[in-house]
DNA sequence: TTGAAAGCGCTAACAC
DNA sequence: GTGTTAGCGCTTTCAA
């Protein structure tokens, strides 16, 4: 076997367009950093130079010198929720439209692997990053980038608690009214016991905020607030914890999940355990990914504009990285998509009503 | 607003850690590159200096001066289906234990857009790129990749044709051999109307290869392969495609979708049309992403090895950038994932039978 | 085993 | 408007 690298051609470089136009380097570059600096015709025989040659500006020759990369960061839990491969995306294409390149790296929800995936980046001397960490409010990581200096957008995590770390900059829905109007919506559909299926509180503080803002509506309601049933997150089966969650008495009516994958996982497992949704069970999700349409039924959630978060957190870090103080949060609005996974409960009369409910149904449209 | 940059101290360099130890900078790289050309004791006190400072080696300086980034450049068609997102969460796994980073770019399934986008990961200087294109066998962007000597491996694609082309590396099942089996599994079903829903050929040569397949299984079997129902990916509704295939009396009772996407999108809007999966017409999908099993009924699937085409994909661009010649192409293994949304077919003895069934089609509640 | 020196490709300060 | 020069952080001869 050859062990000679592939032809590799040296890359054209900023001076052989600069010879090749007979004009200095300094002028080339001018003309691709801003070619109001040059004459329009020398700025057009550099062009079709660099042209002729193939010539691409080498970002390493120009983040060394010039101190900025040109490049953020993305951290992320995984890409294998789509919530996040979906932000990921829309992320990729505002930096590009900006002529930013964009690293990613993925913490698997863990927040001892945060730090070392954020060191990736941060080798990488990204300009800023956009992340979504466990918990924003005692996070290491933020504070390491704080005492560093380096600019950072929080995507979903909405800071809360007390003093500076409750003026970081961030992009998300309120996490805490927007369950609440999720779990009122149970209420009004008539479901008295309702529980929530949650990720593991110690990986998301959104769950947390989530559970809050589901203890709020029932409380508002003189209803009482469940246990909730919480989940690692990268957990494959939920059977074991629904299973024992359905099969007693006082079963819930209605399940409130903190994300559409886990509403997701929920749906097939009730399923595998001979159960039905909606008919025995409601389901509500929290995300809005369009998968939730794709399912059977259709899965009632929060909707979060992930495409909105991603280009507004991005422009926020531009603001951040030019070099604005505070450039402030977004709090975005969030929607109610109302599937057909939630349906009424049935009435709390008597036990035996149970069959008489499926009757009353009220179809909710997809 | 205060215009000033936040606290942007400068890095530690290099040179802050040779000072700090009291050696040369040239001593400091080795002990991060080889440190067997360096004393223990000398490769000790160095990483003392590094980690009271926290450096961190800056690879731009590094690739400037050496020639190769360690970088690699995954380019795939979106990160909204799910079998790509897996897939570049996986590449960033090997990525990163073989202590490269990874630059990502999205095609959008739109040919023209491959070499747009791909500039940008060249550009960037990847060293190499692992990468899905629309057409393999014609394919502008991969003859100019050979042409600059740029190392390469493509996932999914199966390179066919002619020549050169089908030498390029790759990794992915048998596309045409997977199909097969899969509609042969629909025939075994008692399948003997089945048509294919395909992303548009155009964009993609995997969906051309698994309609060979498909035609090859049916013909096999004494059967009429029928016109297969092509759509663009990124469509959002499928029911005008498939009202008009359903409603004729003709109708095929199962569809074998070139992804799993297709394959959900299909299964909701039959269900939107009034149409029963698997009752009234069996579905089909290829991919075999988890969200799979996630959906009611269940997708039957071809499943890839999503985790082994990247991690093999990985390596084998590893063995190209390290300078061998060619590295070979994988043909992994797929297999056949059966769940509820292929049912046996109905009786096809006589034409009578139809309206029949169509009078026993349950309604799917919206 | 270690150090000195040169230079990868680029930009910015300064000169003209 | 344009050129000259210096140097960003690193690796790699070459010499010691």
């Amino acid at each position: 076997m050859t062990l000679r690298r592939a032809s590799a051609r040296p890359a054209t470089t900023l001076h052989d367009v600069a010879r090749q136009a007979g004009v200095s380097a300094a002028t080339v570059s001018r003309v691709f950093n801003d070619a109001s600096l040059v004459s329009a015709r020398t700025a057009q025989s550099v062009r079709a130079a660099a042209e002729a040659l193939g010539f691409r500006l080498n970002p390493m020759g120009r983040a060394l010198r010039a101190g900025q990369t040109r490049a953020v960061g993305v951290l992320l839990p995984t890409l294998l929720h789509p919530v996040f491969a979906h932000c990921l995306g829309a992320i990729e294409v505002s930096a590009r439209a900006a002529g930013h390149s964009v690293s990613f790296a993925a913490t698997g929800y863990d927040p001892q692997n945060e730090d070392q995936a954020s060191e990736l980046l941060l080798q990488q001397r990204v300009d800023g990053l956009l992340l979504t960490v466990a918990d924003a409010a005692r996070s290491p990581l933020l504070e390491k980038l704080e005492r560093e200096g380096k600019p950072f957008v929080l995507l979903y995590n909405q800071p809360s608690g007390r003093g500076r770390a409750r003026a970081r900059p961030s992009v998300s829905v309120d996490n805490r009214l927007a369950a609440r109007h999720m779990v009122e919506h149970l209420i009004d559909c008539g479901h008295r016991r309702i529980r929530m299926v949650a990720g593991s509180f110690r990986q998301s503080d959104r769950a947390r905020l989530r559970f809050n803002g589901y203890r709020e509506a029932l409380s508002q309601r003189g209803l009482q607030a469940l246990e909730p049933l919480e989940t690692p997150f990268m957990v494959g089966d939920l059977r074991p914890l629904l299973q024992d969650a359905m099969g007693r008495l006082d079963a819930p009516t209605a399940l409130f999940c903190s994300s559409d994958h886990l509403a997701l996982m929920a749906m097939r497992d009730l399923r595998r355990l001979g159960l039905n949704v909606p008919g025995d069970v409601s389901v509500a999700g929290f995300d809005g990914v369009p998968l939730g349409e794709l399912v059977n039924p259709e899965l009632t959630t929060v909707v979060q504009p992930t495409a909105d978060i991603a280009s507004i957190g991005f422009d926020l870090l531009r603001s951040l990285m030019g070099g604005e103080r505070f450039a402030g949060s977004s709090r975005l609005h969030h929607t109610l998509r109302l599937g057909a996974s939630v349906a009424p409960a049935p009435s709390p009369r008597s036990a035996t009503d149970r069959p008489v409910r499926a009757a009353s149904a009220r179809l909710v449209p997809p």
